[in-house]
DNA sequence: CTTGACACTGTGCATATACACACTATCTAC
DNA sequence: GTAGATAGTGTGTATATGCACAGTGTCAAG
């Protein structure tokens, strides 16, 4: 056992994750909702209408967390989808009370942002970003 | 509506660790645990014996995420625990069945640690392991 | 010595995540 | 047209995560 587990890229993104979740969460708490399911929203809206499958695809979710997380938003009336005119497929879009609600939160996501960026330095958040995306895709 | 949540850190923060953890729980599968299991078996066989709350410390997890975490590492047999001879302090530390399997375990952390580094560049590699700890530390 | 402050701990509940598996719809080859 | 291939979908089960809340042990102030 003479690694350095300070090094795991696993242990360190999921890290990272954690802390910047509960940041954004603590933000998007007053509105009922969490970061996760804010910016599925706000993807599903610039996106328009999808498909399940599209989403995940696009998002890097796994296809059946994406079907629980639709669901959810669905219940609390911020999504709805339908059933396409063809194919087993599921079309998901957001509803005008989840783009209102996303309006009202978009200040406050601009703060969130902008702390970051402040504390990260503007290059290194942009850098940071550039370098999720890498480990995204890799 | 016209921010672009292509640069949300949370989105994608969460992405990225979504992608990570898929690979290295691939890895893991076989000997039955997750790589969150794994490392933070690793974390604490380094540390040697410590506290919940020392851990959930040093690692970034909420302290009761943590909690049930090593209550599943026990029940595995992987990770023993005792109460302090003072206060109300639960003392964690790796079974010699934990330790063996980390053993195990090794050659294939290893190989997943140099694919991604060599999918991003070494540069890039540890320029985006301190981005990580950058980013958790805010 | 008891009361209150403090530190450490665990539980109830909810969301997030993903693998294994099963179901549904379409289309093509025969 | 029927069988198989293919693409899209949902469910069962398990781990991961964290907030709100409650319990436990120690110690100092009175």
């Amino acid at each position: 056992m003479a690694d350095d587990f300070s090094i795991c890229m696993v242990s360190n993104t999921r890290k990272a994750a954690r802390a910047i979740t509960r940041r954004y969460d603590a933000y998007a708490r007053p509105y009922g909702i969490t970061s996760t399911q804010f910016s599925l929203l706000g993807t599903l809206l610039e996106s328009g209408e999808q498909t399940v499958s599209e989403l995940a695809g696009q998002r890097g979710f796994e296809r059946t967390t994406l079907t629980r997380n639709l669901d959810r938003l669905e219940t609390m009336g911020l999504v709805g989808s339908r059933p396409a005119e063809t194919g087993n497929r599921r079309l998901c879009s957001v509803t005008a009370e989840g783009s209102a609600l996303l309006d009202r939160m978009l200040p406050v996501w601009r703060q969130a942002q902008a702390e970051i960026r402040s504390e990260l330095g503007p290059a290194a958040f942009d850098q940071t970003i550039a370098t999720l995306k890498r480990l995204a895709a890799v």
